[in-house]
DNA sequence: AATGAATGAGTATTCATTCAT
DNA sequence: AATGAATGAATACTCATTCAT
């Protein structure tokens, strides 16, 4: 009753519930998962960032496998919608869907602390929780690649990219960003100095990318 | 002669293999580490798989964590060595010298099933284990990188490649290798009809970064 | 009455005690320490005499050192303030002093069972945890001695004590009774008929130690 | 036979062979058991320290509990014989007689690092080998007590002592060198300022004995 | 006689999970 | 709904002991 306080928020914003919690307990599992990997993050971690004690996870959830697998679901959720709806409205030149595509993955999930986070949680984790393997496979990566290869058939059949191999192609430019998001979230926590490239990344990775895509005058390219 | 005495074992039991344990040891963590990540790995588990009980491996090494560099020196340390090595005696193009080097890490290591999981553990241990993370920065990745910056570097002072960011190239080249060894080891796993592209990937990896890398006629890169 | 409903717990199994716990844990790890000494002891051993599992110690003592610590403290702690309480507020001989400090030791420490075990424990593994040994020293010995050369001061200055080597009639006085409880805890557990002397012990050493400290009317004392 | 070198020693002194290892193991094993206690003491330790290898130990020792009763039999013998002689053979003042064996006491036990040991030793450990405790007891305690009693008693019917509890003074004698000695293995290796008194501790303590003992006057020792 | 590689029982410690309040 | 005291299974590591050489 006297918590009742607490219900009454003075700002008027979203007052701290039951019905906030288990969102308030997903956002301190996903850092605390990030930080130290599913096996190494305790509970009672989790609990103190979310404000509540170790008995409180376990009204939400049944045990740590399933906090971690609705970690993931939800943070997967954000991840996906976006992509498509650009692809589907766009009607210019390839490069410059390919170019705002990769604009959104940078800004939004590279660039976000928390989104970029989960690669690493899923390639260390995906052996032990392949059912969560599977949805992210569904949800984020297969979606992801389909559109990549629709932006660069779309561009081969129009005469703007070189022929190539599609789907080598996709994995060239998933690659480097999702290696990104790992070193960001492993290595460069524990080695201070190190560095991931010099400046202008995105730019960089673009012209990159067009340089290859590009179509040969002759074929110049390899011998 | 006197070797194999000790190799070809009468008795199961108790037989001194001093020299020969390190590296056996070495071995079956690796499949250990790579099948269960660092944490749920038990010595016990390795031990067995060695052939031998808990207590010999602390014969070797003082730690499960010294077992652990020791697994990543043995079996990735090699490897940067013989590229630099290989990158020391060329003389000829810059183009060809890249397409050696990927062809000795796509051979070596993204086609051995167990040095290429390295990275995908590097990557879930390092905020846990910074030492670790450290030692395989020095070991691996600075040199690796040093490589590859040699070889863009050599090539457009040639001429052969235009010039480039170079040290944001070297993660282009880097991310999708790595990617793959990651994937290979978690979703691919766990997911059972998942590709990682569609075939000859190495050859088109190169023709990729070589179609990047080549000089330009007119700046008819990108807008 | 509040504490009551916890003290008698209707159910046998879990109860919560919180406050009673550290207690009832020096208890039951003094026990067994004195039986099985430091390194013997072990935590389960410990925890189920005091009712609990292994892990609830580790609620309350971060360590099987710090445990150790907290029931040197708690044993001992108190006796040697209460020492020094006596001295501050007597007024009278010094001799009744020495007799009122001594009376103290005998009954609270040396007839113990408990109490008495202590330096022999600390005897025992002073080597093993220099942290404990230092804190024995300054919890209980150097306060001891502090309080022993007060009264031996105090006399020699009234003139009731003839002057002597002050820090080493401390020694004197503190030897026999250490020595004693040493025996009580080992040998005489051991040795079924060993007698430590013939009764009054106490009374004897009174008087031994005032013969020794009363002023000599003339040179009598040593050739 | 190339060992054969270390036979014919060229100091032409005791030549390490069989037939000193045992001495070695058991002096080496003394130092160990002394520094660490026996639960602490360390096989690897002591073999070491006797310069042969883990396994030869257990050539002429069972196991570690043999070995430990070993060195205690083996450092007992040396600490009797001597007293006896003494008193056998001394016909003057019974002061005289009780100074010269403490005089002995102090500069051949409690002087010797490894003599002053043992009672730290067979206190530790009495419980948990009664057999040995009861050796000690026959061999060295019994003994010695004896020994202190007839001096006393021999100066209380030549009238040269004041009639005390004989066998209270004798652990009045006792206490402050065996609590000497166990010190000086124990908290004075762990606390380095620690203090046993100030100088001139054998000269202060039969002072203080001999003042103790002393025939009075009059009644004049305590009220 | 000596070695030292190998063994495996034993224990302190951690942490997900439970449940009385 | 929330707590937090209590649990107990799990595991890294140590070290006395064995035995093939």
């Amino acid at each position: 009753m006297t918590q009742d306080a607490q219900v009454v928020t003075p700002l008027g914003g979203r007052c701290r519930r039951k019905d906030a919690r288990p969102g308030e307990l997903i956002d301190a599992a996903l850092d605390v998962f990030v930080e130290r990997g599913y096996a190494a993050a305790r509970l009672e971690d989790i609990a103190q960032r979310a404000g509540v004690t170790k008995g409180t996870v376990y009204l939400y959830f049944t045990d740590k496998e399933e906090l971690f697998e609705a970690v993931v679901q939800h943070t997967l959720g954000g991840m996906v919608a976006r992509g498509h709806l650009i692809a589907a409205g766009h009607t210019g030149r390839a490069a410059d869907l390919l170019r705002e595509i990769l604009g959104h993955w940078w800004r939004d999930i590279v660039c976000d602390p928390r989104a970029s986070a989960l690669p690493k949680l899923l390639i260390a984790e995906a052996c032990n929780f392949p059912r969560l393997a599977r949805a992210y496979y569904q949800i984020v990566i297969e979606p992801g690649r389909a559109l990549l290869r629709d932006v660069l058939q779309r561009g081969i059949e129009r005469g703007e990219f070189r022929p190539v191999a599609v789907d080598n192609v996709v994995q060239f430019i998933i690659g480097p960003l999702v290696y990104r998001q790992c070193m960001q979230h492993s290595l460069q926590v524990a080695v201070p100095g190190m560095q991931l490239g010099d400046g202008d990344f995105l730019r960089s990775f673009e012209e990159h990318l067009l340089a290859s895509l590009a179509p040969t005058v002759a074929g110049t390219v390899a011998p």
